[in-house]
DNA sequence: TATGAATGAGTGTTCATTCAT
DNA sequence: GATGAATGAACACTCATTCAT
């Protein structure tokens, strides 16, 4: 299948991706020029529609690509065997971790994507379907072994997620603009998934 | 063609914003031109840029706009002198209905909004700053009268502003998609903030 | 309806149109970028897409332009109260001066015109029909008085009008390669029009 | 791998000639890729430019092949002995049917081609004279016979296939949009030629 | 010979912004 | 103040052609 020597399309795809993810964390969208990623990635303009149907195409296979990347971490942190609520911990800081490198696009993922093409958007619905599986199933052993409360385990999992963009607003407000420090830390934020507010 | 007495620039202004909000609510800001706001408004494309400085300068008067809305829900709120926690209950209520109407401009007060240029941007951070002020006195309040534990009511506050989203989201999915029926309800988001979700 | 003063849409429509045929006379389509239309035309790119939708409706719009003059002339001539006979040897002669001018679009215009988008191309046909319409009028006439053999007048008038092509490639000939002066002249097609070439 | 003993390059070219024939007689120049091409005729695109110099090349070469087709039905019909009117119209009906299979393509011989590289463009000039003076025999031998009148049997050649153009509108008229069915037939166009219009 | 990945010039089209009226 | 015609920078995408393998 694969050409006998040095040629794999895997890889200059894995490349020219790699370049669209740093250039669209940094701006939005509509400012990062085909171009520039070609550009970023050491290749010409028309290399990427090689990769790659269009624009579109490539945002989204962006964000998919880092939604796979967030959902290797829920499984790998669920594989682990702690108890679930360590494991959701353990989840919570990961993804802090994450978000450290991709702040922006994070918060892309969460964001409603407005109306492209239809297909690809339910691409990126579907991989967020995926995550959000993965997430409960972390949750639904915990509601098993009694360590939570017996919610739906979808939305306590779509509940936690979003939790995560609080970390991530966090992260661009501490390192762009050093204003009020409010300064929710994972720790913090678990504590009160878990406990609650209310005295 | 003499001006009647009682013109009034606010007026005019209002009105451009009110057509921006209708149209960027729908679409995203780069599927928007000037020229469909300034129709929907009744006025020329030029008009506009009497009006504001640029396209930016709409965008961010609409989410100043729009935040300032949330922020008068939650100083009505803050004023009717019920105990915090059904404070809190009513605010997440009110705001669940006013994304009925501004679902995706909703969602974009949220997202990080990347590097146009900075002083705008800035306008739209202090206004949530506001936000979060507002809300965080009715939090402020709660914990004073032990209804709430005391963790810093700004970061509270946050956390509950995050919230509101996954309802903003669950509004999207249900209407556009009808995926997954998951259906978080404010009473469910609520009971979980309060208590949490640990047996 | 009118500006009250100086700005008239049709006159600069007409411009460019103007601007086009020269253009589009001299190189094929794809070869003339609407840049330079624009720049011969005196207005920036953007100014074109203020008359016409698209590229093609510029092209197509030429063409029915082209053709409508050739129906003035057709017309003209029928007017003029002269014998069938003379009226088509006049016409063949003053659409051998219009194709002096136009030569290439002219044979655009006889040339099938692959799949464009439908509407725009159905407006070409339809124009060609009028004018082979324009030209049977004369022809009937002429069948009426006896001094034409009774065929369909649409067929001889399209014959006729397929005829004044040997005209058009003749000139491009003669001009362009100095090739085999076979030299037809519209004389000679007329009298073997009329007679046939059958001894 | 190794190469079977009567590789013949022309075979090849042939091929790829045949696939560009199909693909250029469906679509405009600027719509057929030569990725297509090759695609269609079974080789890698690389291998085309083995055969032709540029896109143009291959054009070209295919009216020329389109051109030769014709000139061989033309001797055919020349070499049978039949009387030279026979002969004419017996060719007028060859040709439309051979217009069935390859109209659009028929027409592009006929319609001036424009401003290519001049070099290529002759060639084609060179082929369509050959074309006529093969059709010129014909009506060369009718002059001599006394069957047709004795006008310049190159120029009546032209004329002569100047006159299939119609054959070929037709059939494209009729296929595809079905309008006014004129129904221009071989023997009406061939009897006008013959006799002319004139009562 | 044959391949097909890579290239990048070329171009249609959009739209924020300006400015003469 | 209000208008909307005009502008032209910007950008996605195509495809003929090349060349290393």
């Amino acid at each position: 299948m694969a050409k006998i020597k040095g040629w794999n399309p895997e890889i200059k795809r894995q490349k020219i991706l790699d370049s669209a993810i740093q250039i669209l964390n940094r701006k939005e969208y509509h400012q990062c020029p085909i171009d520039e990623i070609a550009k970023n990635a050491g290749v010409a303009k028309g290399t990427v529609y090689l990769y790659f149907r269009n624009k579109e195409d490539i945002y989204f296979s962006v964000l998919i690509n880092l939604i796979d990347k967030v959902i290797d971490i829920a499984e790998n942190v669920q594989r682990n065997g702690l108890p679930a609520k360590k494991q959701l911990f353990l989840l919570l800081q990961r993804i802090s971790n994450f978000i450290d490198t991709y702040r922006h696009l994070f918060l892309s993922i969460q964001q409603e994507v407005k109306p492209p093409k239809e297909k690809l958007r339910d691409r990126v619905h579907k991989k967020i379907g995926e995550l959000i599986k993965a997430i409960s199933v972390i949750i639904e052993s915990g509601i098993k072994k009694k360590e939570l409360k017996s919610y739906s385990s979808v939305a306590l999992a779509t509940i936690f997620l979003s939790l995560t963009s609080v970390i991530a607003h966090q992260k661009i407000e501490i390192r762009k603009h050093k204003i009020q420090q409010i300064d929710i830390s994972p720790e913090l934020l678990f504590k009160i998934l878990m406990e609650g507010i209310e005295k």
